[in-house]
DNA sequence: AAAAGTTTGACTTTTTTTGACCTTGTGATA
DNA sequence: TATCACAAGGTCAAAAAAAGTCAAACTTTT
């Protein structure tokens, strides 16, 4: 097997692992796969591109890393899925849970989902009654969800 | 993990703890960071300048220190400013017409302003009692927008 | 055989770490 | 008061730690 495809099997196995993120240091990772370092930058360039849906980050220097990111197109579509899934009543923790995933998968910003998260927190819903503050959350959550992403 | 990384997190730990002020012996605190003490001056430069809002004095002989000092931002100040001068509740178009001065100042952005917007909009609200209804949208409104800035 | 894709390694650039030497306060003492 | 020692912190450049670039040499495909 080429070692090309070698690296970028052990690549999207990390990242199926790892929700879409792995982060590697260069030296050791060539090391552990028995190739020169620059042919990680090779396997990046060639296999690892936005157009196919991959953002690369990367250090030099003292605790260096270069970090893979999968992000899924079609980011809309997703929010709406689970927007779609979503009941027509929910309590902050669930709705915190399901923005603490969005951000994880990058559907969302991080800034994006602490706006939403304080628009449904118990402190801005503490004038609506009890009974059907839940109901108003996801409206609200659902309405703002859809702007967020 | 990087030294240079980890004193900046025990600085910024302090400035948390100590509402934005930390003082500190230089070498102490590189003695117990386990660092050459200019390492310490590596990272206030590299990460600690007043274009990210902070602020160095040192002294240097005996009792010599140095504080760093995080200043507010003056766009968090002047949006706690609008916050604090709102009343106890709005209508959607006074708060729609804050939103796009806040835009157009440049306080905020356009797509924080628009998940505010929608949090805060009758189609979010529309379970919400109509008498409470502006005061459950100030409520929102105040706390969605801290997050926005 | 030409084109396309891989592999390698020498050289570059960036960032962090370290250490030798410099400057400035403080306080003691002649 | 002038001076000296010591206690801090400051500076700067060299060394080290990573990652990036690029072109030459190979391999595979067409």
């Amino acid at each position: 097997m080429k070692i090309s495809e070698l690296i970028a099997r052990e690549i999207i196995s990390m990242l199926e692992e790892q929700d879409g993120i792995a982060e590697i240091k260069r030296n050791d990772f060539a090391n552990k796969l028995g190739c020169v370092p620059s042919q990680i930058n090779y396997v990046l360039a060639s296999r690892f591109t936005p157009e196919q849906g991959y953002v690369i980050e990367s250090r030099r220097g003292g605790g260096g890393y270069i970090k893979i990111t999968r992000l899924c197109r079609d980011k809309k579509s997703q929010i709406m899925h689970i927007i779609d899934s979503l009941g027509d009543q929910i309590d902050f923790y669930s709705a915190r849970s399901i923005l603490i995933n969005l951000c994880y998968q990058q559907l969302i910003e991080k800034k994006a989902a602490s706006i939403v998260l304080s628009a449904v927190s118990d402190s801005a819903l503490k004038g609506v009654d009890a009974e059907v503050r839940d109901k108003v959350r996801a409206d609200i959550f659902k309405n703002a969800l859809v702007m967020a992403v």
